[in-house]
DNA sequence: TACTATTTCTAATACAAGTTAGAATCTAAC
DNA sequence: GTTAGATTCTAACTTGTATTAGAAATAGTA
């Protein structure tokens, strides 16, 4: 109802994508109780009630950022695991996954992390109104490694629920990381990549 | 020279601690900006102003709350390495260290997940008061994998700075989730058990 | 140019929150 | 029981912030 339907690109909606855009920046640097709408403001050279021409509440600002996260990180999964061939086995395909969940968080990362890093926090309206979009990916994840052990691509005995909690630690603690080392750290691929293996392989010689 | 130095058993000592009880449980819920004075001083039974006798500001009491949670990890950790035999070899330090993590981390929750889960969003001299104290514990794993490298415990290849990172993502990420499973869900041990022997050995047969 | 709709600003409201000073109360020793 | 010290409360002050209503300005159109 959000994202994708208001893709107009009438001057109204362009600026309310600023704003947005705004907000995810301040939100994911400074939460969401410690960012005044002056912030946001001042960023998209508004004046504070000036931004109410477009949003009705912060809260709502909020749940929009939030929104946006959840469906830019399950679309960017799933196009990642759709460029494989059809007969893909189960590494290649939680390499994809993990590519896909790694590049959506870390190059949206402030709409990612803003949600990652204080989703416990805000509003209980919030969470609600994105109830349903984490439910759909974390389904996803669910079906994806019941596939697997269908398969017997998982060692028997493995708990499927702490395998796929664990893994999304690993994964979404990388936007609590992952920025200071624009250049000189290791590339999203690449990070991508030794996770899998990790998961997939362990560590040991 | 906050904690194991201030533990005199007097009236006020008693309180100071109940009070930094009560902040840990407010800023692990509602985080360090959603947490008003009145909310901790309600928890205690106290009025807004009276918090002031014992604490010298709001930042102050969030300072305490985390290096009191950096101090709970690391000692855990190490008491749980200390338990092994002298000649332990890698897969038994590491799962004995990861068990102290998680041991601390959802023991401790009030403490470890208001430090962890805000990190990001207190203000500076709160990150600063804290930071020698977080260097010595990274420095724990950084040597603790250095040292299995130089054994050939892991394998060739593996990035010791990404694996440090991903296995910190996985431990710390259970803060998040754990908490709604406290009799029907995973002991803590079982955690610990299952994440030593994935970051070991992985998930394939 | 004049008119209308859109967008932004100004200014005020209302309330919440961190902090402080001094009064009030409680505790314990003499 | 009185008194001194410790602890808590009351009541203010100041600041900041979400929100709103209406004025001002901007842009688009006939």
């Amino acid at each position: 109802m959000s994202i994708a339907s208001t893709r107009q690109n009438t001057k109204k909606d362009k600026t309310q994508q600023l704003i947005l855009d705004a907000a995810a920046k301040c939100f994911s640097k400074q939460g969401f109780h410690g960012t005044p709408l002056k912030d946001i403001a001042e960023t998209v050279n508004m004046k504070t009630g000036s931004l109410y021409y477009h949003f009705p509440s912060k809260e709502m600002l909020m749940q929009e950022v939030l929104n946006k996260s959840v469906q830019l990180i399950y679309n960017t999964v799933n196009d990642e695991v759709a460029k494989l061939e059809d007969n893909a086995a189960f590494p290649e395909l939680l390499r994809a996954a993990i590519r896909g969940h790694l590049i959506a968080i870390l190059t949206y990362s402030d709409y990612t992390s803003a949600s990652i890093r204080n989703y416990g926090q805000f509003p209980e309206a919030v969470h609600l109104a994105s109830q349903s979009s984490r439910d759909d990916y974390e389904q996803f994840w669910r079906d994806f490694f019941d596939q697997a052990e269908a398969e017997g691509a998982i060692r028997a005995g493995v708990d499927k629920h702490l395998l796929r909690l664990t893994i999304f630690g690993g994964m979404n603690w990388a936007s609590v990381w992952f920025e200071s080392k624009d250049t000189d750290g290791a590339s999203v691929e690449s990070i991508a990549d030794f996770q899998a293996d990790l998961f997939l392989n362990g560590c040991r010689p």
